[in-house]
DNA sequence: CGAAAATTTGACATGACTCAACTGGAGTGG
DNA sequence: CCACTCCAGTTGAGTCATGTCAAATTTTCG
């Protein structure tokens, strides 16, 4: 097997088995853009055109309340998805900002072209159906966390996964992810 | 376009487009079952061998936790499915338990059969990539309004939704549907 | 009918929130 | 290179929603 010449491949492979054709196909569909910091890819009232692929960097989804208050909703790292997909798939206006933490670079594919590439390579189907029934599992486990478990233990949680999200982003973020304030953040950390 | 004579292809017909062929191919895949009430059909330790299309009925699955409280993650009733998908798809035991509410009826498939099926039936990686997709919205949505909703809110868009679930389940289970404590429902269902 | 289970009610405890004030580091401009 | 501002993070005091535990009441169903 030769290493895959892009994350993107790199990743799908994992689920799937690609030949070279399918490859480019899939290559093709995908636009490569860059973001600064801090830039909006999707604000409120706009129509969610696209699904990306985070090759580098950091970018947040989150909507703010009447109140004004942000609710962070996903905070994704390189290599994972990002989109409104309620949006997306029903080409409806969205809730939510979709917004670059740090300076990324991006893979997108609009939804006719999306749907273009599974007439193309029927094995994505596949492949998307695997990585929404983990995305669900996972949804189902932050759900149960949530509901169960204190915040402490929540964030004790995120802290084990050792992901570099908590190195890289503000700990307002992780709060509002975690669905607590920041002052109950700083008192949790202040425990230990 | 003729009346489906089965439940279970009608519901899929909602996403994906059947032949004739595919039909019987589908229903030949499938083995139904009928459960009394308050019968187990995975408990934790065990592998979740099935998918369960319920075609009668109300089903729960859940989980107990160390002190010996019950936390109910998914009520379902007719025309949805249920498992556990941790389990099923890895093969793993279970930590849960999934339980008919009702007397039900239920359509299930095993591991091995199902990727035959969609060996045989690949448009059904359409279906299941949707089906996913859109339980990973709902269980996002659920979380959201865990994170940010008071109980009493959440218990009102329950109600609204008006789903016969209010009716046919015994309140306990709402309760802890919801990730509240009995008391703390019967409180807010006081209020009104 | 009667036992067991579900629901309600009461008294009290507590985790997390709110709001406001304070601290400290990062960046800016004089 | 210092003073100034700004913003994230911290700390404190008081409040509130929901939890806990125990008892009373109602419903369910054999």
């Amino acid at each position: 097997m030769t290493i895959p010449d892009h994350k993107l491949i790199y990743y799908i492979q994992r689920w799937v088995e690609l030949n070279e054709a399918e490859e480019s196909l899939i290559l093709d569909a995908f636009e490569p853009i860059a973001v600064k910091k801090k830039k909006d890819l999707l604000v409120p009232g706009g129509v969610c055109r696209s699904v990306y692929f985070i090759t580098s960097g950091a970018v947040r989804s989150y909507h703010v309340d009447e109140k004004g208050v942000e609710h962070i909703f996903q905070i994704n790292l390189e290599n994972s998805w990002i989109s409104d997909l309620e949006s997306f798939f029903s080409q409806k206006p969205s809730n939510y900002y979709i917004e670059s933490i740090e300076a990324s670079t991006l893979l997108r594919i609009s939804y006719e072209r999306l749907e273009i590439l599974y007439a193309e390579v029927p094995k994505l189907e596949r492949y998307f159906r695997i990585l929404f029934q983990r995305a669900y599992l996972n949804a189902l486990q932050r759900l149960n966390s949530t509901m169960w478990d204190t915040a402490e233990e929540r964030y004790n949680d995120m802290v084990k996964e050792n992901c570099t999200i908590l190195q890289r982003v503000p700990q307002t973020y992780i709060a509002s992810y975690l669905g607590i304030t920041p002052e109950s953040l700083s008192r949790i950390r202040k425990k230990k």
